[in-house]
RNA sequence: UCCCCGAUAGCUCAAUUGGUAGAGCGAGCGGCUGUUAACCGCUAGGUUGCUGGUUCGAGUCCAGCUCGGGGAGCCA
């Protein structure tokens, strides 16, 4: 007999031989026609999981199914027909029930069928991806990972692996977890008692990435259209809804091309994604849209069919300025966009979201392009940076257009304190056939966040890691 | 890291001014039913997060710690 996954045979045609392999959702018994018991199975290939009717007369059915619970594995051999009963137009008539792994303490299983608290799944991380949410979510996930790839792939992007491990400790973008073989109970010390690195693996102090920006642009600078999409590494510690510690990024990095050129990439990506989930994950879309963010179908469909909103950083001061709002941080042109700027202009303003543009050179990272909106077209006081801000998490992307002009990456590298000759590769990029070229990192958990409407972005990565948070 | 709130049955929560723990869901058993958020009855299940303190007596008050939630900072 045929092995059918659920998903097919919930969509196949009544008639013929099925054999089914997966997990008890929920047992219901009945005494009519001699006894028999509906049991619900899932394997995972759909939201919904399919009826299997056992009738009484099976040789095992005292002994085996009648004692069936929520989280048995079992196969099912069967004949697909026609349901009798409502809530399903198909179902699996019987014919014998093999269990495969018993629940050996139903009253102590972690995930039985009922209704659960978020925090609570969180401390059965290896089991919550049975329940209906998790479940919808890691195909989410995995819809939309696979849709960032044919995105770029039919673009003629390249797909580039940057590394995980970096020497470069001075990217700027938060702490970084180190790397090292020392050992920590009996650490090398040079003469002058600080630690010796020249004795540990890299012969230097090493670090986990917290971007592959600098990498990929290398790549940039010979193919053209590149991207890395990997994970990140933050050592802050940030306990909130929106901050992990390992975390994965989508970063494309496009040559010949400035920050109206990224902000357009930014928007098209954006829309192919929602568009390429709503049509080939609708029956978990409508679950979140009815269980966890009512209106999240609608939303993400009025932001496919919609031109984003571009603000120049200076217009977000001037709104927020003249919004009459009590800020608990005050609004200076200078100053960067705190929490409670980014959620009225995106919750309450505008009620979409925003790309702002043009920040102030003095509040972003040494490698931005410094507008030539200066006296007299001189470099500065802006860059040509980007943010979109969505409702309800705040940034989802940043990016940038990158600085092309060697003297003028010097000065700010200095600038922030920092020193030129440790990014002599970096610099070489801008003597060796320099180009205006962009990019920007958009947080893949915080846009599963975004398109699914969990609230907590814990919940969107398998096992999430955090401060002090790593058991699974 | 900072501010606020919380931790009692497998889960979600109750428990008057301090007086030795209850319900719903889940689970087990029985009844009814082509059932499907099923329904009805019975049963089991608790060193009240940890450590210490106040008190005749602490789930309840105090201190520290651990964990969780909301917000903030940092950012994606």
């Amino acid at each position: 007999m045929a092995w059918m996954k659920v998903r097919d045979a919930l969509g196949a045609q009544p008639g013929g031989a099925i054999t089914l392999k997966g997990w008890v959702r929920t047992r219901r018994d009945s005494k009519a026609d001699g006894g028999l018991s509906f049991i619900q199975i899932h394997d995972g290939t759909c939201f919904d999981p399919i009826q299997v009717v056992a009738r009484g007369a099976l040789s095992n059915y005292e002994s085996e199914v009648a004692r069936l619970t929520t989280g048995c594995a079992i196969e099912v051999d069967g004949e697909l027909v026609a349901s009798q009963g409502k809530g399903q137009s198909v179902e699996v008539q019987a014919n014998e029930i093999r269990v495969i792994g018993w629940v050996d303490d139903p009253d102590t299983y972690p995930v039985p069928q009922k209704r659960h608290t978020m925090e609570y799944l969180r401390e059965q991380a290896h089991l919550r991806v049975r329940t209906n949410t998790f479940g919808a979510v890691a195909r989410v996930r995995h819809t939309l990972a696979a849709a960032v790839h044919r995105f770029f792939d039919e673009r003629e992007f390249y797909y580039v692996h940057t590394p995980i491990i970096t020497a470069s400790d001075a990217e700027g973008a938060g702490q970084m977890f180190r790397v090292s073989t020392l050992d920590l109970a009996n650490l090398p010390r040079t003469p002058e008692g600080g630690i010796d690195f020249d004795q540990d693996f890299f012969a230097k102090p090493s670090y986990l990435t917290v971007s592959g920006q600098l990498n990929v642009e290398t790549y940039c600078q010979a193919l053209s259209r590149v991207y890395t999409f990997g994970p990140t590494f933050r050592a802050e510690n940030s306990n909130t809804s929106r901050h992990l510690a390992e975390f994965w990024m989508i970063e494309p990095e496009i040559a010949f091309a400035d920050l109206a050129d990224d902000a357009a990439l930014a928007e098209e990506m954006l829309k192919y994604l929602f568009d390429d989930l709503l049509t080939r994950r609708a029956d978990d879309m409508a679950f979140f849209d009815l269980r966890i963010e009512p209106g999240i179908v609608d939303r993400l469909r009025h932001i496919i069919d919609s031109p984003f909103r571009v603000l120049p950083y200076t217009e977000a001061v001037d709104i927020l300025t003249r919004s009459g709002k009590k800020w608990e941080f005050p609004v200076k042109w200078g100053t960067d966009l705190q929490s409670e700027h980014e959620r009225y202009l995106t919750e309450e303003h505008f009620k979409q979201p925003v790309t702002v543009i043009n920040y102030p050179a003095s509040i972003k990272a040494f490698y931005m392009r410094l507008n030539d909106d200066g006296t007299d077209g001189a470099p500065g006081p802006t860059v040509a940076a980007m943010d979109t801000l969505v409702p309800g998490i705040g940034e989802i992307i940043g990016g940038s257009q990158r600085e092309e002009r060697l003297d003028v990456l010097d000065s700010r590298i200095k600038a922030m304190g920092l020193e030129p000759e440790q990014y002599w590769w970096y610099r070489d990029l801008r003597r060796y056939g320099t180009v205006p070229h962009a990019g920007f990192g958009l947080g893949f958990e915080r846009l599963i966040q975004f398109a699914t409407g969990m609230k907590n972005i814990r919940d969107v990565i398998p096992f999430p890691r955090a401060p002090r948070q790593a058991e699974f």
